[in-house]
DNA sequence: GTGATTTCCTTGACATGTTAATAGTTGCTT
DNA sequence: AAGCAACTATTAACATGTCAAGGAAATCAC
């Protein structure tokens, strides 16, 4: 029993010093902080550099996919790709055998954002992972998976 | 060397499926879900649930503070206090020492939304340690820690 | 003291998060 | 074929996230 355990009666709450909510909370803040200063004078939101990064990695991938890829709701993504079709990056197109979905892909000129970032976001990304060394950062990845699967 | 490691070269990204703020992202999702549940009959959002247990943790404490322990920007707290307040939630006062503060304190009401609500919030709390299980969960704690704090 | 600087909070503008409602399609059932 | 259910994407309304700018008060420098 660590130390934590003792004194906790069920119906103790732990503490807001230490508390996974708030702990998600900010590392997300100290990880996404890098990147938007990377993507200050591009204009994109780090969502909209997620979106970017997905479809170039999968490809064209309809909203339900995309947004689910991305960590982003559907009614999110509705207006960022409104937003980024608007500037040129994205395109989209309704595929005749179920013209419920929208069907979108990077234009050239996205691509050429995502080319231009590409190295300075390896290197952040890198940094994490040196940050916590290799075996602690693979296993903060799986604690976060085990708590999003429930299987 | 792990696996992932090797056909790294320094300027390739990690794939979107194994992502630190896609994970960070997702865990965030699963963790605030069952709370919003919860709150979803108080009118409550998850951040003003969190003004709460803070405050009802530490006392009365000033703007920059609280928005601090909470993991809330300063100025979504003016918006939040400024709600709450209205709801008779909160209250507020300027010291004489320093009149460019705000220290915010709970109500009376707001105490009540808090002991309402605060044996479902253990157990949702508990259910974060269940799944893991108590020494991951306290390890996932300090890697998110780590990660938030330089040092 | 006075002016410059810093601290603390607030506001505004815009993007996203969250939920509920809705229109348009498709699939299923009969 | 007609009706109904399920699926997909969108929209609306509101709260929060993010950044930049601003006002009021305290602090510093001289």
């Amino acid at each position: 029993m660590s130390r934590q355990d003792r004194n906790l009666r069920p119906s103790d709450l732990p503490s807001t010093r230490r508390s996974l909510p708030i702990a998600l909370i900010r590392a997300r803040e100290a990880v996404m902080t890098p990147i938007r200063d990377m993507l200050a004078g591009t204009g994109l939101t780090e969502q909209q550099w997620r979106v970017l990064r997905v479809l170039d990695e999968f490809g064209p991938l309809d909203s339900s996919e995309l947004a689910g890829r991305a960590g982003l709701m559907a009614s999110s993504l509705t207006r960022i790709v409104q937003t980024m079709t608007g500037a040129g990056l994205l395109k989209r197109h309704t595929p005749k055998a179920d013209r419920r979905r929208q069907v979108i892909a990077v234009t050239d000129a996205g691509r050429a954002v995502l080319q231009d970032n590409k190295a300075t976001a390896a290197l952040i990304a890198a940094s994490y992972r040196t940050r916590l060394g290799a075996a602690d950062y693979e296993q903060l990845l799986d604690l976060l998976e085990r708590l999003s699967d429930p299987e």
